[in-house]
DNA sequence: GCCAACGTTGGC
DNA sequence: GCCAACGTTGGC
């Protein structure tokens, strides 16, 4: 089983817009990344995903949820309507792809970048380097035990 | 709103 | 295949 972090702006979809869901799952669509889309493929069900806010008052990992399906082709990306419309991708030959995910707990507050930076343990995750914009990025088993012990 | 970082695009 | 221009991300 593997770890990983997930961003998002809560602006456009929150961990409580995820825990507010039928089923409390969705799909984590819209990454337009190659890399991201990349380790997005790698996720299997049960793998476990820190919930990052980006682009907010305190950005940081605020809970936890799961992948419940692995990787399957972004219908976005064929939608003319979406703004995650791509015109490269067609149907044999997707470009993206999304996993679903499902709220698992929020955390009783907000773990910050601040925090994460702060942590010996945490500075090779991405998350905490300079100039970091991957939006899907691994975690170590460490890291993910490390991140857990500054609640 | 600014700006650094960096991915993507497109001309050559 | 190089690289300048451009666009986006995301912290501050």
């Amino acid at each position: 089983m593997a770890y990983w972090l997930y961003k998002s702006e809560p602006n456009t979809f929150s961990i409580d817009d995820l825990k507010e869901r039928p089923n409390k799952t969705e799909p984590w669509d819209g990454v337009r990344n190659f890399k991201a889309r990349n380790y997005l493929r790698q996720a299997q069900v049960n793998d476990l995903v820190f919930f990052y806010h980006s682009s907010c008052e305190v950005p940081g990992i605020v809970g936890i949820a799961k992948v419940v399906k692995a990787a399957y082709p972004d219908k976005t990306q064929f939608d003319k309507q979406s703004q995650y419309y791509d015109a490269k991708s067609t149907i044999t030959r997707p470009r993206w792809y999304c996993v679903d995910v499902k709220f698992v707990k929020k955390f009783p507050h907000t773990i910050s970048l601040h925090d994460l930076k702060q942590d010996k343990r945490l500075q090779d995750m991405q998350v905490t380097k300079r100039g970091n914009r991957l939006s899907i990025t691994p975690v170590s088993e460490k890291e993910w035990d490390a991140i857990q012990s500054l609640l």
